[in-house]
DNA sequence: AAAAATAAGGGGGTATTTCCCCTTTTAAAA
DNA sequence: TTTTAAAAGGGGAAATACCCCCTTATTTTT
């Protein structure tokens, strides 16, 4: 069977050649190729022929970082599947990660098995998210609201309402409300939630993960 | 050591005592009761000195269903940990077991030795949740909308400033344009995007990443 | 050079949102 | 059992958003 092809792209040159002589030495795999930045990806990839299936990506890279490279490669190159490397655990960059395509997350700290196990399962079943990144997400689900505010049932419900492109008429429809009273949670969300226009009260819904997209 | 004590609640009598047979064989737990619904949770804690640990939870069932039922524990009994124990595996039922207060959730068809680990992981660690359940959710993140469009510079201007909670009028000042021409510019995407309110242009850039929060 | 797309601007109208101030009913506290 | 607070509903008006159809330059394409 051929090797599944492979490009790594790190910053770190230490990091990413004891990546490469890890990755070669899995006889499933081949490094094709070891870039140092989001920019060099985007470069091979618009100008090589030879394409990999996984690029093992790093996120904080000078120039275009893997966010950016991975959105570009969403566009461009679909098929290829990436899978983060990375020491930020954070729930934002994770998302923002997930966001842009990533098929799978690892952290740095993770045993070279792992790492073996992870680019197999990307391959074949199109993604890997070790534990601690998809106990971080989930975590942060829990731990979103209880911000300053706390919201009731019914809160949340018109909120999500809200979200859903809907006009507070037919929100009112759906939560057996008038209108008028659908009128009231409006107000009583602008101010506990200090915005100004439904278009805030989607971002809150949205960055407390409310809703997720 | 004392065994951790837990509670069963499922309202087919059928599996509840199966598992309750087996969490007794397990020496580190002591099932304390095991009851048919929601409702007989939030009487059972009311009423009780004995309280649980962990309470295993399904979610469809009668009267009080285990979404509701762990939010009233959130909120009356936040020191007793919910494991959920479904067959749901879809986001919207999981991503609401998880914003009610769910340390855990498992499928029914999980291997006992899963389910007693899981046990466990919930009471040293504080959570536990199955593959299937985090991969379920993680995947609803990227598999918003492939839809790959390609924006101007003014349009992503515009989309952005829309975001930004201003009035058309104010993002006209922003542009240097008439507010007639942002009119251009919101029907335009309207139609490229398929949405139909400016919330539907606010969910676009968040999942596209276009704005980021 | 003619045709076609693109960018900018507008008229006029309906629907929706936002705002402020008000009453009634229901549930919780004193 | 009063008293209070919360939830539900409302009137009326101004601002904003949304919709459809239209004109005029400026590029781009053919």
């Amino acid at each position: 069977m051929n090797p599944i092809n492979i490009i790594i792209v790190d910053d770190h040159l230490l990091f990413s050649q004891a990546l490469n002589g890890l990755v070669s030495n899995f006889d499933e795999f081949n490094v094709l190729k070891v870039l140092n930045n989001g920019k060099e990806v985007i470069d091979y990839i618009s100008n090589n022929n030879q394409q990999p299936e996984i690029i093992l990506m790093d996120i904080q890279m000078p120039i275009v970082n893997g966010i950016e490279a991975t959105n570009w490669l969403k566009n461009n190159a679909p098929d290829i599947k990436v899978l983060a490397l990375s020491m930020e655990c954070d729930e934002v960059t994770i998302l923002k990660m997930l966001r842009a395509g990533a098929k799978g997350y690892l952290l740095k700290d993770i045993h070279p098995n792992i790492l073996r196990h992870a680019l197999k399962e990307v391959y074949s079943n199109g993604f890997y998210y070790t534990e601690n990144v998809t106990n971080t997400l989930l975590n942060s689900i829990q731990n979103a609201a209880p911000n300053n505010v706390s919201l009731k049932d019914r809160e949340l419900e018109f909120l999500k309402l809200t979200v859903s492109e809907r006009t507070y008429k037919e929100i009112a429809e759906v939560m057996c409300l008038s209108p008028k009273t659908i009128e009231n949670y409006r107000e009583a969300l602008f101010e506990k939630l200090e915005v100004k226009t439904r278009i805030g009260l989607v971002l809150y819904a949205i960055k407390e993960k409310i809703v997720i997209l």
